[in-house]
DNA sequence: CATGAATGAGCTTTCATTCAT
DNA sequence: AATGAATGAAAGCTCATTCAT
C-alpha cells in the first residue's frame, strides 16, 4: 500500500490528534504505536520516523491540549466575576467542540502515558487553570462582589465542580442529564453568578 | 517456597486488596499477574487458581471499594443538611483513611482495567453518590434551608467540587496549600454549610 | 509444543551454553532471543523467564568462558617455564575440546554484546593471562632460563602469538596447515621452549 | 536542504571511508544506513543511489583496507630478514597513522557485516601476509639466519604475535604498559631482530 | 492449593530498502 | 543526484494464562 507522502510537521500534528483521539476515546491502553498507525492511515514503522518515541508523541498531545486549554484565558478585564464568566464559558465551549479534551482534563491517563514529565506538564496546567480561577475569587471577595466569609479554596473548588459537571456529558449527570438538558454555557455561568453575588455579604446590610 | 495454604476466600480478599493497593500506588499499567502475586507472597501462576482471569480481579477490588463507599452513607435522618453534612465528612475520613481510594473515586483508571462492566459499575457507584448529594440538596431546597433559586444539579456540583477538592492532596491544592492547612473534614463541611445557608438569608430578610 | 520443563538453574546453563555457541559459530548478529530460544528448543519468551535481558545472557556467558580458563592456571610450580608450559598446553586443550571458545578468546565480538561492563571482564580476562605468561618469563628471565636481552613483553606476545597461532584452526593455518599437521599441544610446547632457552645467554659464554 | 552533487565515485570513496571510520570507532552495530549519511552529510536514502546494498559499502570498505595493507608490502630485497622488517615496520606505522585499521585487522567485525563473501575476503588478506612473513622467514632460515631447528610455523605466529601486541595499545598493554613506553616500529623490529638472529649465535661459534 | 516453567500474542523500536518528488 | 517519507520485517521484551508437577 502506497500512503500519500506528507511533510512530517503535518504527519506530526496527524499523530498528535490521533492519540488525542485514542487516549480520549479508549485509554491509554489502546495508545499502541499500530493504532497511532493505523488511525492516521500509514504503516507501524513509519510512526517512528515522525516522533523518536512514544513519549514524544504524548508530549505533542499535550500540547495540543496545552494550547487549546490557553486560548480559553479570556484577557484581563476589570470585572473579576466578568472574567471569571469568560473563562468558565469559553472552557465549557472548548469540552462542547472537542470533546476528546474532558477525558484529559479531568483525567491523569495523558499523564501516566507521558511519564514523570508529561504528568508535571499537566499538573502544571491544572494548576494554571485553578491560580486562574482563584485570582478571580479573590478579587471578587475584596471588592465585595462575593462573601468575604468564605474561604477563597472553597469558592474555587465549588466553582472548578460546575466547570466539570457541566462539562461532562458522561457519568455525573447520567442520572440526572433531564435537568438543564440543553443548558448553554452561559446559562449555567449565569445561574453560578447569581448564586455567588446571592451570598454578598454587602446585600445582608 | 511452599506458602501458607489458605482458604480460596481469604486468598481472594488479599488478592483484591493488593489490586487495590497497586492500583492506587502505581497505576493500572503495574496492575500485573505477576505484581499481585508478590504482593500477596505467592507464586504467579497461583492468582489464577483463586480467579479465573485478571478481569475478575479488577471487579473484586472494585467490590471492596464498594463496600467503603457504602458504609459511608448516613442514616436517613430528618435534616437534609445535616445528613449531607455526615455524608461528606464520611467521605473525607475515608480518604484519609485510605489515600488508595482517592485516585479511584476521581480517576477512570479502574475503570479502564475493569473493561466495560468495570466501568460501568463505577459509572454506577458514582452515580448513586450524586443521587444522594441531590435528594439531600433538594429537600433543603423544598425546606427553604438553601436557595430555591439555584437549579439543583449547579448545588450538586459545586457540593461534589468540594468533597474532591478537599479530598484531594494532590494538584489542586499544590499552589496554594497554606489555606486550609489541616482542615478537619468538619471544618470543611462547615464553612461549605454556612455558605449555602447563607444565600437563604436574604430571603429571610 | 509442550517442551520438558526444567529448572532455571539447567536452562540458565542450556542458554548459556546457546549464546556461547551461537556467537562462536556466527558472530554476535545472530545471538538473538529468538535464536537462543530455538537452540534450546523453547518459546521466544521463555528465554526471559530465565534471564532478565540479553545482557545478563552474554554476562553467563563470560561466566562460563571465565571458568574454563580459570582451570587452565596451572599451580605454581617451582620452574617458570614449566608453568608455562602447563598453562600452554592446558590453554590449547581447552580450545581443542571447545573450538567455540577460540573465537571468544581472540575476538571482541562478546565484549560487543554485553556492553561496557562485559567488555571490562572480557579485558579482564585476557589481562589475567597476559598477567601470567609475564610472570613466568620474567622469573625464567631472572633465573637464566631465557635471554635477559629481550624485552620482556617483546616475549609475551611471542607466546601468546604461538598459542594464538595453534589455537587458530582457521585463518592463521589456512595456507600452511600441512605443517605441524596434527601437532599436538605439547609438541608445540616443546618446540617453544627449545626455542626460547636456545637463545640463553648463558649457554653462549 | 539540497547536498551539492558529487559524481558517484568520489560519493562512493566518501560512504566507503565512512564505513571504515564507523566499524572503528563504533563497531559494526552502529554502521547503519542512517549514520553513513549522517557521516557523509547526505541524506539516508541517498546512500542506495551510490551502492546497490550495505554488503556492497562493506565490501568498498575492506578495498579501502586492502589498498592500504598492499602499500606496506616491501620491494623484494636481497635480505629477508631485513625484507620482513620493513614489512613490520610499514605496517606497525600504517597502524599508528590509522587506528582505524586496528579493530578492523584483528577482529572480524568487518567480516561480519560483509556476510560470507566479505570474510572470506578479509581471510584472504590476512592469508597473504603470512605467506608473506613465512617467506621471510624461511629464505632466512635457508640463509642460516635464524635457526633451522624451529618449525617455520612457530616463528611465523612469533612474529605476527608481536607485530599485534605492538600495535594494540588496548588490553594486550594495560597492565604493563611501563615497558616499551613510546617503543618505536623501529625500536620494536630492532629488539625482534636481534631475538631471532641470537638464536643461531649457538651454531655459528 | 501451590509452584513456576512454558507459551504466544502484543508492544516499542530499529533499520535496510524503495520510491515519489 | 538528492531528498526524505513510507514500508515491513525483525528484534528485545512483557504479560495473561495454562499446566505438569
Amino acid at each position: 500500500m502506497t500512503t500519500e507522502r506528507l511533510p512530517t510537521e503535518q504527519r506530526q500534528r496527524q499523530i498528535a490528534e490521533a492519540a488525542l483521539r485514542i487516549v480520549a476515546e479508549h485509554g491509554v491502553h489502546r495508545l499502541t504505536a499500530a493504532a497511532l498507525a493505523a488511525e492516521v492511515g500509514i504503516a507501524d514503522g513509519t510512526i517512528f520516523r515522525h516522533f523518536r518515541n512514544k513519549e514524544e508523541i504524548v508530549h505533542a498531545a499535550i500540547d495540543l491540549f496545552e494550547k487549546a486549554l490557553e486560548s480559553t484565558f479570556p484577557p484581563p478585564t476589570e470585572d473579576p466575576l466578568e472574567r471569571l464568566g469568560s473563562f468558565m464559558v469559553g472552557r465549557l465551549e472548548l469540552v462542547r467542540e472537542h470533546p476528546e479534551f474532558l477525558r484529559l482534563a479531568f483525567n491523569d491517563r495523558l499523564a501516566e502515558a507521558a511519564g514523570e514529565k508529561g504528568a508535571h506538564r499537566i499538573e502544571g496546567l491544572v494548576g494554571r487553570s485553578v491560580a486562574f480561577v482563584r485570582q478571580c475569587l479573590e478579587e471578587a471577595q475584596n471588592r465585595g462582589q462575593v462573601t468575604r466569609e468564605a474561604p477563597p479554596m472553597l469558592l474555587v473548588w465549588m466553582v472548578i465542580g460546575v466547570i466539570r459537571g457541566a462539562a461532562t456529558g458522561g457519568p455525573l449527570l447520567a442520572t440526572v442529564e433531564k435537568d438543564l438538558p440543553g443548558a448553554s454555557p452561559t446559562q449555567v455561568w449565569k445561574a453560578l453568578e447569581r448564586f455567588l453575588r446571592n451570598t454578598t455579604t454587602e446585600k445582608k446590610t
